[in-house]
DNA sequence: GTGTCATCATGACAAGTGTCATACTTGCTG
DNA sequence: CAGCAAGTATGACACTTGTCATGATGACAC
């Protein structure tokens, strides 16, 4: 069984592709630091089963995975992240990922994992989809998230307008809309409980 | 050389373990999920190194440091962590940690720099320790890094003054103070920017 | 093709935020 | 003891942020 490794500290890259790497059954063709690498490394190898970070430099797991499902239909995705937010378990399921794995299970699961997701099967942390279930939709429109993601960040009114071409007055609507649909105060606290959700 | 292994994430902890276990010299006597288990397993095994995350529950790899050199000063801390802050660091060479790895360093350094901590190297990224070096100490008070945090959390500046019972003005003199000093441009970016520092 | 929705805009007002000058108290420290 | 830093407070001002009403446009779905 052929994988490709995503994922950005280099330490837990190392360790993760050791760990599949002693599984007789696996091997490990190559691993990437970052989300273009890996694209790059799907390409040329064609693996089974690509092993990904969602938070990761250039192109991060989800956007990879819509990519991988479009050009190499064949390779099948696993997110591994630290993050149990049900919004990112949907985003992932949406982007076409076969599974999602919480870096917090044990590392015997991960084999495991990647062997049932190459048979075709779904992996999913049982815990997290339950929430997920329940979970509400994110209601934040696109341009809402990517404004209230950039007033998080710290910039102001007018460098968000600036930033993307749109008048101070509109960037305050977006914002003003994202406050209220979050149930927040301001921004800040809009963007802490967007984050939390796995919505930005 | 014996080592006793702290990490939260059961993926990481799993896979770093088979990492260094791997090496014919090395071997990994217990590993720890947080500061307390870790805390009992540098006591029951006295083992060469202890090789500690920062941020775990219940204790932190930081104060975990302190205990361990109070109590076992035989035993190396080498710490391994996510995050490149030179505050962190600082605060781990004063807890009385040997070492401090960044989880981004390819993983063929661990192994290498367990072996020198137990030989009583000291092992820090250079990087980050010209960084440190350079780095400026922190100019906030206590009591406007205390404010700082909040308001970085999202609280307006009544709901601060109203929790730490100071008046609005007050608060807001604090921020204006914190904001200067960090050079941002708002409350959010100031917060962002201490956090980056490791200041908050 | 008629609604519905996302996007973008303006203007006006209210509320919140950031800055500055000024001043009093308290606890160190030389 | 004098001086200094930290903490606290007020008032005033300019600027930023949040809210609301209103309207234009284009895309998509039924």
């Amino acid at each position: 069984m052929r994988v490709v490794l995503a994922e950005d500290q280099g330490m837990v890259r190392g360790a993760l592709s050791v760990l599949l790497g002693i599984e007789p059954d696996i091997e490990v063709v190559a691993s990437a630091s970052d989300g273009e690498e890996a694209f790059r490394a799907v390409g040329k190898h064609r693996p089974d089963v690509l092993v990904t970070d969602i938070e990761m430099p250039r192109l991060t797991g989800l956007e990879l995975a819509v990519k991988v499902r479009e050009l190499y239909p064949e390779t099948r995705v696993l997110m591994l992240t630290t993050f149990a937010r049900p919004g990112y378990l949907r985003r992932a399921l949406e982007a076409g990922a076969h599974g999602y794995l919480l870096k917090d299970r044990p590392s015997t699961e991960l084999a495991d994992a990647v062997r049932r997701i190459s048979r075709g099967q779904r992996v999913v942390d049982s815990d997290l989809a339950a929430e997920a279930w329940g979970a509400e939709a994110d209601p934040l429109s696109d341009r809402e998230r990517e404004i209230l993601r950039r007033a998080g960040e710290g910039e102001s009114t007018a460098e968000v307008a600036r930033g993307l071409r749109l008048s101070e007055g509109t960037v305050r609507n977006y914002l003003s809309e994202a406050i209220s649909k979050m149930g927040a105060h301001n921004r800040i606290e809009a963007a802490r409980l967007a984050r939390t959700k796995g919505w930005l």
